[in-house]
RNA sequence: CGGGGUGUAGCGUAGCCUGGUAGCGCGCCUGGUUUGGGACCAGGAUGUCGGGAGUUCAAAUCUCUCCACCCCGACCA
């Protein structure tokens, strides 16, 4: 490919809109164009890039014994309303009526139609298992689209969905998708890590993520170097202290602590670790009716831990944390100083399994500008065993759940999840076949998600520099660039360029001549901004040594070597191939 | 949706507080000189200052309103 034949239009500064990194880099290398919020266009380079990626999916799915299809985008209500989800999709889900004033979703995703399809199509287990997939555009309604690509509101997403005869060959069939998963990955050239994932509402026996790291990622990741485990953090257990309660040491004695509102504050003015403190979350419980009891939660945390939303709802149900006026009427004492001890009996109070194992500690007074140190359980306040659970976050260096060492903190981009339905869809829409003994029964399904326009943005965060992407080879838009320097005035130059864009070509590498004569900085810096992996520069002062050279430099390299034209095509097709 | 912020040429921005009729850098066009890391000289084009309404002799600037976009929260590929 010629540049003159092909379109680049890159920028020498980001668009202010864009705030990540691959947001910003994706703009600059003109792989899109913003059309709407949440919306984009992928440019002639950008979509070099997305086929790329595609291309890998479906040979690994169809590797794995999946099929592909192709689903509409627009999809009729009935399905969704024989689901539940024209429900309980909420907002998200983008509707519109055709000119009958009939309903119609454009999809988000596509197991009803699946399962429509299904239950048309498979009678008998002799059809089953079978997993159909597709690569198609998807269209989610978010809140709050943002980071240009890696949140929109339109996107592309390999969706797969299996259907089985027994939670058996569901399994096994998750497995298959786990390993196919963990192949695809690998291929595109990213560093990812697989990690147990919250099944959600959906439930079933198992759900993994797949997460591409980059410390920009929206997902935090535990997990252990002495394992193999990994779990996002907003399912990691964090697991009980082992230890004994110590037995109380000290008597309770209110303290004054003026102006200390939050924990670290607190310890500092008292000079005592913020693992002494306990700190009281005070949430509203968003089902309870008004002026019921347990409608105002606290949840006591040691001070230097973080609640985790996932595992409190799970618990106390829907929430919300209380507004001031809430604290004020629950407790009679503002944000900043209240406490556990004393609350009346309408105030539902949570334990933390940590705060359960402490003694001596220190937490509000319920009254402002006051803290109570030397709080102990069972003499200070009622124990509550009953209230005891995981309400946090794990924390670095906490012990792994699964014995085997302490956890690490990371952080991820969601970019591919599977879980396994069980019989959600197949029962509500009536899917069914019939067993080996002629009985009917409902299918068990397991669906599989990559985000492919997702990959993209994550791989640009996980590989970039000061002077923009480095793609990884398999989804590079361009394995290699071709740079002559004095393209129109050397003939010199011009014939040897063109003699190895064709070799090279013609050995199947996908090469992109820069044809523009434009001076060598701007050919360098476009190069390098949209990140071709590999780079051989031809010039006159090369070609006129007395053995001619040209040089090679790759994208991650310091600095260029000269290699012999003689030697040029094998030498850089070697090079090319070696990634 | 709640909270915060920003809208001035294709991109980045100054001007706004203190009203006087829009400037700079990059990019773009023409000509010339250049050609191994985003060249230089000369000339040129491009703005309903987000839209609308109001105040005023006069509005990018002050007021109101609508819109768009960005950031923080709840969701997810």
């Amino acid at each position: 490919m010629r540049v003159s034949q092909f379109f680049i239009s890159t920028l020498k500064e980001a668009p202010s809109e864009a705030e990540i990194i691959s947001h910003q880099l994706m703009l600059r290398a003109g792989l899109i164009r913003r059309l709407a919020g949440g919306i984009y266009t992928f440019m002639p380079l950008g979509l070099r890039i997305l086929r790329k990626v595609e291309a890998i999916v479906r040979d690994e799915m169809n590797r794995a014994g999946a099929v592909e299809l192709s689903m509409p985008v627009v999809q009729p209500a009935e399905l969704w309303q024989e689901s539940g989800r024209w429900q309980a999709y909420g907002p998200e889900l983008l509707r519109f009526q055709d000119r009958h004033e009939r309903d119609f979703v454009i999809q988000p995703t596509s197991e009803e139609t699946i399962t429509d399809i299904a239950r048309n199509e498979l009678r008998s287990y002799r059809q089953l298992p079978v997993n159909f997939y597709q690569i198609q555009t998807k269209f989610r309604d978010e809140r709050r689209p943002r980071f240009g690509i890696m949140r929109g509101r339109e996107f592309v997403m390999k969706d797969a969905y299996s259907f089985h005869a027994t939670l058996e060959d569901l399994t096994r069939e998750y497995g298959n998708m786990f390993d196919a998963y963990s192949r695809i990955f690998t291929r595109l050239g990213l560093k990812y890590r697989a990690v147990a994932a919250d099944t959600g509402s959906i439930g079933g026996t198992g759900s993994h993520e797949f997460h591409v790291l980059a410390d920009s990622g929206e997902d935090a990741i535990a997990f252990c170097r002495g394992s193999d485990y990994a779990a996002n953090v907003e399912l990691a257990e964090a697991v009980a202290p082992p230890a004994p309660r110590a037995l109380p040491t000290v008597e309770k004695n209110k303290v004054e602590t003026p102006g200390t509102t939050n924990c670290p504050d607190v310890a500092a003015f008292l000079n005592i670790p913020l693992t002494h403190m306990v700190k009281a979350v005070a949430l509203t419980r968003e089902t309870a009716a008004e002026d019921t009891d347990g409608k105002f939660v606290l949840v006591l945390l040691r001070g230097d831990h973080d609640l985790n939303e996932v595992k409190t709802q799970k618990r106390i149900g829907p929430f919300r944390f209380a507004t001031d006026t809430e604290i004020q009427g629950a407790l009679r004492c503002r944000a900043g100083y209240i406490g556990p001890v004393g609350v009346n009996a309408a105030v539902a109070v949570y334990v933390d399994r940590t705060v359960a194992q402490m003694s001596d500690f220190v937490c509000g007074a319920n009254e402002a500008g006051y803290h109570l140190t030397g709080v102990n359980w069972g003499r200070d306040l009622k124990d509550a065993p009953e209230n005891v659970f995981d309400f946090r976050n794990v924390a670095a260096s906490d012990v792994s759940p699964d014995g085997k060492g302490t956890l690490e903190l990371c952080r991820g981009i969601e970019v591919g999840h599977i879980f396994q339905l069980r019989t959600k869809y197949s029962e509500k829409m009536k899917c069914t076949f019939l067993d080996d003994g002629g009985k009917q029964r409902f299918m068990e399904m397991g669906c599989y998600g990559i985000g492919v326009t997702r990959i993209v943005a994550a791989a640009i965060e996980q590989n970039h520099d000061q002077r923009g992407i480095i793609w990884p080879q398999p989804i590079a838009p361009f394995e290699l660039a071709i740079v002559p320097i004095g393209y129109r005035k050397s003939a010199l130059v011009r014939e040897t360029a063109e003699k190895l864009h064709g070799e090279l070509s013609a050995a199947g590498i996908d090469v992109l001549l820069d044809d523009r004569d434009e001076r060598p900085g701007v050919m360098f810096a476009d190069m390098e901004l949209i990140g071709v992996p590999h780079r051989v520069v031809i010039g006159e002062r090369g070609l006129k040594q007395d053995v001619r050279q040209v040089e090679y430099q790759g994208r991650r390299d310091a600095n260029a070597q000269s290699i012999v034209l003689a030697d040029a095509v094998g030498e850089i097709k070697s090079r090319v191939c070696a990634g």
